[in-house]
Order: C-alpha cells, then sequence, then structure tokens
RNA sequence: GGGCCCGUAGCUCAGCGGUUAGAGCAGGGGACUCAUAAUCCCUGGGUCGCAGGUUCGAAUCCUGCCGGGCCUACCA
C-alpha cells in the first residue's frame, strides 16, 4: 500500500458565534476520517481556521465596543477550546485574518485579473446614514410590497414568498440602528464565473468529485443556465481584507474564506518544514473538503473556479453532511435543543456524542437525527455493555498472569477480525461510518459470545484450569484490542485506555491483525461510564436558560433585546384615534383546518358571539394542531379588509407575536373574556 | 414558483433488477452471574407510502400522486 497524502479541511466555523452540537456533526465527521487515514499509514493533515471577515463580525465588536481582532481573537480561542474537548484534533487551526491568507488573496486575486474575469458595475444598496454602513439584506427588514405583511427581509417575504429588491420594501429600516436607509450607489467589482461554465459543467459531473445528489442538484439548478457574476468587493466600512487595486474595497467574507484552507496549510507547511506546493500544487496531493450542504454552491462552483483559475489542486472530493435535528425536528433555542458544545461537555461524555454520530453518519447528504433516547440505548448497550465489557470481564482474571505466551487457539475468530477489518476500513473509506459501527459491533458479539462459551468464571474456581483460563482471557482481550484498533478513530481514548491496558499503544491499524502474546495486563479500570436520560435532559434544560441569560439586563428578568433589534420600535406615533379604527375582538375557533395545498396555512373558522362569524386563512401551520385550536379563544382583528387569498378569501386576522416559522405564539385572552367583547 | 433528498418491522437504518426482504435496538421467553442490572440463546413483528407502467422477474428502473425534510446564489 503506498502512502496517499491528503489535505483535509472542515468549513471554517464564523467567529460571529460558539460551537453547537450541529457543527460538531461535521467536525467529528471529519476528525473521523483524518484519524481513520492516519491510523491507516497515510499521509493526512486536518486544516482548519476560523471566518473572521464581515458585516457581522465589524457590527458585533461595534457593539461591544472593542476592535474586531480582539473579539476573533476571543472567539477563536473559545472554538478551539470546544473542538479540544471533543478530541477533535488538528494540524493547524489558523484564521482567515492572518498574513498567510492576504498573500494567497492577493495571488488569487492577480490570477483572476490576469484571467480577465474581473469587472467593475455599479449597484444600487440600502445604506444605513445612522451606523454609516452598506446593509446586506438580512440587515434590512419592512413591509412586504405584495401582501403587505410587516417584518421581512431585504430580500423576500415569509409570509407571502414574494421576492424583490430591499429597495422596494415599504417603511425599510435597518435592524442595526433602527434608521430608515437609503439607497445608494456604489461600485463593485464582479467576477464573470460564466466564463468558466465547461470547465465547472465538466468538474462537477465527472470523475465522482462530488456525490450524484449534489452533481444532479447543481446540473439541474446553475448549470442548465448562465451563471451569474459574482459580487466579490463590498465598500467601506467592512472588516477584511482591502483590495490593493482597488482601495476604499474590501474583499467579500466569501472570496477570503475558501482562501483560508491555504493559507492554514501554509501555517503548518512552515511550522514543519514542508514545501507548500507540494500540498497544493501537486496532482499526487488529494484535497478532501468537508461541508454542510447550506455552503454547497460556495464550494462546488465558486471555489473550484478560483483554484482552476489560479492553478492550484482542485479537490479531490467535496463530501456533503446534512443537518442535525433533534427528536426529528430542528434544533431549537427555546426547547433546548440548540446545544452548545461547551453545555454539552458539563453534562456527558464526548465520547458518546463522537460514537453516535459516527453509527448514523453516512456519504449522503441526507440529515441525521439525534434522538435522546436512541442516544443513551446505543451507547450503553454498544460501547459499556459491548465493547469495554469484554476487557472488564476478562482483563481482571488475566491480571495475575498476563497474556498467554503463544496466541491459543480461538475457532478462527481473530482471523475472521482481521478479514473483517477490511470491510470496516473500507466504509470508514467511503464515509459509511455507520456501516463500518455496525460491523465492529458484529465483532463484539462474537466476542462476547466467545467469553461466554468459555465460562471463564468457572475456569477461576478450579485452579488445574489456569491454563485454559489464561487462554480464554488471552482470546478475549485480543478480540477487545481488535475492536478498539478499529474505534480508535471514532474513540481516540477508548485506543488509549486500551494501549495502557495491554501495554502498547495502538498507533497502526496493522495492529488489529497482530495478536499481542506473552505481555503483561494492567489493573483494569472502568474506561467509560454508562450515559443517562437525566444527564441529556439536565443538558437541554441548561440550554434553555442560557438562551435567555446571554441578553443584557432589562429588570430583574433578563430579555434579551433580539426581538428589538429584530424588528425596533416604530417611531412615529399613532393617535388614539387611528388606533379605534382597528377593532378587535375576542374570538373563539370554532373549527379549524388544514390547507393541504399550502405550507403555511390553517383555515379559522372563528365566532365573535351569536351568529358572527369570520373565515380567517392564518399562517400557523407550522406550530399549531387544527384540533388544538378548537374552542380555544383569540383574538382577531375583526375589520380588516377582507383579502383573496389562493385558497379562498381570510376575512380577518389572528393575532400572534414572533418572527414566523416556528415562533409563533398566539395571543390568548385571559380566562372569563367572551367572544365579541373588544379589545381596548 | 422551481429544484434536491427521503418515505422498508415499534425506533434508527441497510438492501437499490434475480432465490421465502435484512441488521441493531426496543418487545416476549429462557440461561448465566465474570462484568458498569452488563452477557448469551430462542422468538414474535413488514401487502418495502399509494397507483400505474417497463420486465421472464421490482423494495430495487420509469411516470403520476400523497406525506416529510431541505435548498432557492450578490445571505452569513
Amino acid at each position: 500500500m503506498t502512502a496517499r497524502r491528503m489535505v483535509v479541511t472542515a468549513a471554517l466555523p464564523y467567529a460571529n458565534g460558539h460551537i453547537h452540537i450541529g457543527h460538531l456533526v461535521e467536525y467529528i465527521q471529519t476528525d473521523i476520517w483524518v484519524r481513520f487515514q492516519k491510523l491507516r499509514g497515510h499521509r493526512a493533515i486536518y486544516i482548519c481556521a476560523d471566518d473572521t471577515h464581515g458585516t457581522a463580525i465589524m457590527l458585533r465588536a461595534r457593539q461591544e465596543g472593542r476592535s474586531e481582532e480582539e473579539l476573533i481573537a476571543d472567539m477563536q480561542q473559545a472554538h478551539v477550546r470546544d473542538f479540544a474537548g471533543f478530541d477533535i484534533h488538528f494540524d493547524n487551526y489558523g484564521s482567515t485574518h492572518s498574513q498567510e491568507n492576504r498573500e494567497l488573496c492577493q495571488r488569487f486575486w492577480q490570477a483572476l485579473r490576469e484571467a480577465g474575469l474581473v469587472y467593475e458595475k455599479e449597484v444600487e444598496q440600502l445604506y444605513d446614514p445612522q451606523a454609516q454602513t452598506f446593509l446586506a439584506d438580512r440587515f434590512v427588514r419592512g413591509t412586504c410590497p405584495r401582501c403587505k405583511a410587516p417584518g421581512q427581509y431585504g430580500d423576500s417575504c415569509e409570509s407571502c414568498g414574494a421576492t424583490y429588491s430591499p429597495a422596494e420594501l415599504i417603511d425599510p429600516q435597518s435592524t442595526i440602528s433602527g434608521a430608515r436607509p437609503e439607497p445608494r450607489r456604489a461600485k463593485h467589482l464582479f467576477i464573470q464565473i460564466e466564463k468558466l461554465h465547461d470547465f465547472l459543467e465538466q468538474w462537477t459531473q465527472q470523475d465522482e468529485h462530488l456525490q450524484p445528489e449534489v452533481a444532479n442538484y447543481l446540473k439541474g439548478h446553475f448549470l442548465n443556465q448562465p451563471l451569474r457574476d459574482w459580487d466579490v468587493s463590498r465598500p467601506a466600512p467592512y472588516f477584511g481584507f482591502e483590495i490593493p487595486d482597488y482601495p476604499g474595497h474590501y474583499w467579500y467574507v466569501w472570496f477570503d474564506a475558501p482562501i483560508g484552507y491555504l493559507a492554514s496549510t501554509w501555517q503548518w507547511c512552515k511550522r514543519h518544514g514542508e514545501d507548500f506546493d507540494h500540498w497544493w500544487r501537486n496532482p499526487e496531493t488529494e484535497i478532501h473538503h468537508f461541508i454542510g450542504k447550506d455552503i454547497t454552491y460556495f464550494h462546488t462552483l465558486f471555489w473550484p473556479a478560483m483554484l482552476h483559475v489560479a492553478g492550484f489542486n482542485l479537490p479531490t472530493k467535496v463530501h456533503i453532511h446534512g443537518f442535525l435535528t433533534v427528536g426529528g425536528e430542528k434544533m431549537s433555542k427555546s426547547k433546548g435543543t440548540f446545544v452548545m458544545a461547551s453545555t454539552y461537555l458539563k453534562h456527558l461524555d464526548p465520547a458518546y456524542l463522537r460514537y453516535y454520530y459516527a453509527t448514523k453518519l453516512t456519504h449522503k447528504v441526507d440529515d441525521l437525527d439525534l434522538n435522546p433516547e436512541e442516544f443513551v440505548q446505543r451507547v450503553n448497550a454498544d460501547l459499556v455493555g459491548k465493547v469495554v465489557n469484554l476487557a472488564s470481564r476478562t482483563a481482571r482474571f488475566a491480571h495475575a498472569t498476563g497474556l498467554s505466551p503463544t496466541y491459543p487457539e480461538d475457532q478462527g475468530l481473530f482471523a475472521a477480525g482481521v478479514e473483517q477489518g477490511e470491510r470496516i476500513a473500507a466504509a470508514y473509506e467511503q464515509g459509511n461510518y455507520n456501516q463500518a459501527m455496525r460491523l465492529v459491533m458484529e465483532l463484539a458479539d462474537r466476542a462476547n459470545a466467545y467469553v461466554e462459551s468459555r465460562q471463564p468464571w468457572q475456569l477461576a474456581k478450579q485452579p488445574d484450569k489456569a491454563q485454559q483460563l489464561q487462554d480464554t482471557c488471552t482470546v478475549g482481550l485480543n478480540l477487545f484490542r481488535q475492536i478498539a484498533v478499529y474505534l480508535a478513530p471514532v474513540l481516540p481514548r477508548l485506543a488509549e485506555q486500551t494501549g495502557e491496558l495491554l501495554g502498547e499503544p495502538i498507533t497502526r491499524w496493522q495492529q488489529a491483525a497482530e495478536p499481542l502474546t506473552g505481555t503483561p495486563v494492567a489493573r483494569f479500570r472502568h474506561m467509560l461510564k454508562r450515559a443517562s436520560l437525566e444527564q441529556v435532559h439536565a443538558m437541554f434544560e441548561e440550554s434553555k436558560q442560557a438562551e435567555s441569560e446571554t441578553s443584557s439586563p432589562a429588570g430583574g428578568f433578563q430579555d434579551s433585546d433580539e426581538p428589538l433589534r429584530q424588528e425596533p420600535l416604530v417611531a412615529e406615533h399613532c393617535t388614539f384615534e387611528q388606533f379605534t379604527k382597528i377593532d378587535l375582538r375576542v374570538a373563539r375557533v370554532v373549527a379549524a383546518e388544514d390547507v393541504k395545498e399550502s405550507k403555511k396555512l390553517l383555515r379559522l373558522t372563528l365566532n365573535l358571539g351569536g351568529q358572527e362569524t369570520r373565515q380567517v386563512l392564518a399562517g400557523i401551520k407550522g406550530v399549531y394542531r387544527p384540533e388544538e385550536l378548537v374552542g380555544q379563544l383569540v383574538i382577531c382583528c375583526a375589520n380588516l379588509q377582507p383579502r383573496k387569498m389562493r385558497f379562498g378569501t381570510s376575512e380577518g386576522m389572528v393575532l400572534a407575536a414572533g418572527p414566523g416559522g416556528k415562533e409563533i405564539y398566539l395571543l390568548r385572552p385571559d380566562s372569563g373574556a367572551k367572544p365579541g367583547q373588544r379589545v381596548h
């Protein structure tokens, strides 16, 4: 087997937030892959960095009254600590705000210029005169020009799905300062990526650089039409690298972020006396990117295009994974399932999560579900019950004697395990960790059955069976060690403990094929505690509390100012007269049904007392089920102009708070209120 | 609106054109007691979302429908 050389990367975490268990899917997946490759004797380096540039960082630093550099340094420290807590080992963890990255950006830029792909164009963008910055679409909120829903983002309406430009919003507001943004024209630089269309068509569709579903997606969605030019510059103020030949403008964060992969590799090369070109400009070197499906576009179109033009290695493979759900649902801050890495570590062993993710990860883009009951049960049944138990039930008997001088007859179990090892390795290589874990557990099952059949606890009672006892334990411990080698990429600590128990560190895959004999066995020590559902729930509980504490104090309740930043207070007063024009009434939901064709709507029939009813189409399907609403009292606007919608006419609206999506909270009157009563 | 993915036992999933559809866990019965109430043996359970089509043969390929998730680029 010739040693391969590979650069392996995980996506660069953004320096605007902490690492959570969703992020960890990727970092653990990548860590397992790199550890596996190293164990197999290949030269693989795990490269990552903090992604530090962009408007969001600039604004946050401003808000916290410190420099961007301070902010990103702190965040990097936190990230590195979180990763280390999960045994995620990077060969180099850099930052996109590094000298190496600046130089490399310059190199890419020059190549793009020389290829004639860069041109200047004037664009109109909203500008916040108070914060003195241009506003990305998501920093602008206003009323949808089509359906008049308030509080919509600058690019599209969550309520009716309309898309538009931020300039078309009614009463737009900056979510940063609350000021009314004004359209301003500014010059930007664009890259004509369409000129590389043929190259990208080829690269994405050939040689399995991408999973088939991803290749299809790109083909059907982007490559079937001209590729739009990519806006890669941002006018000052912006936190990033200023473009040397275009003063006052900065590279857009997505331009310099992937270049950070190279910059971080370069740092590693400098520290180890390696030749950078050897790692990034050499057809023998494999480049593997692990990313989430949300950033597919950047890594499969822009990024190969940039590498191609600048003359660096193209990715050998982009491994794309899905998102984490918890209990079948999106992670939610209010439910406490949005768990930070540091919170997890306070309650549970990192090995649990590494193993659990491994049992769920495949080469596909599918989402991965963390089911709390299954999590506990899997970890306990597989790791504690089957694997660690093997050592636990044999090591004690072998402590006094050590292992037998020659490897005993074992009914071919060890040899079968060696053979299984090739299947396990293939599964790891393909990213089918779930399959690898299943194959390993088969071995553990067989090993436990072996111990059961030899009954070492009976042998121990009979002095004349000492040799049989030693032989049985020698087999049991060697089978255990074989498993520990196969699990080493997932469970590095277990591999270490196994090395200590049997006196030989685990460093090579090949060790699984070389039984240990005649060596001492150390005193057995617990390797892994059992997990409990209570711990998992305690973790969720703390995650809930953490959410409300993150914000600035207001009175004794410490409510977050996040909602206000999302939807700033309306500056203009309304007169009492204006207020009374809105006829708000208590109403009872007398019927509720699903509007099948719609993603969001429920059809509610409201009774306002007596025979007075209103049919209302409410966008609350994602949160409320029809049956739970029937009979409930709500507040409705009774004199709202009826509105024709695709599924019928809506004759009013029910009042609710929250930004939308899963966060919708219906207003309900206190007990005693009667349908038809007016709200004053 | 367009697109991508998924829908197989209670749960998580494997199988993706060829013998009576599999695994782990959960459930039921038994054994054992060395081990972190761990382990071992036996066992019940599925019209492979629905409807058509292609084929000697379909969970597996094609079409449509239903249900779920996600994406929809100058957003990070």
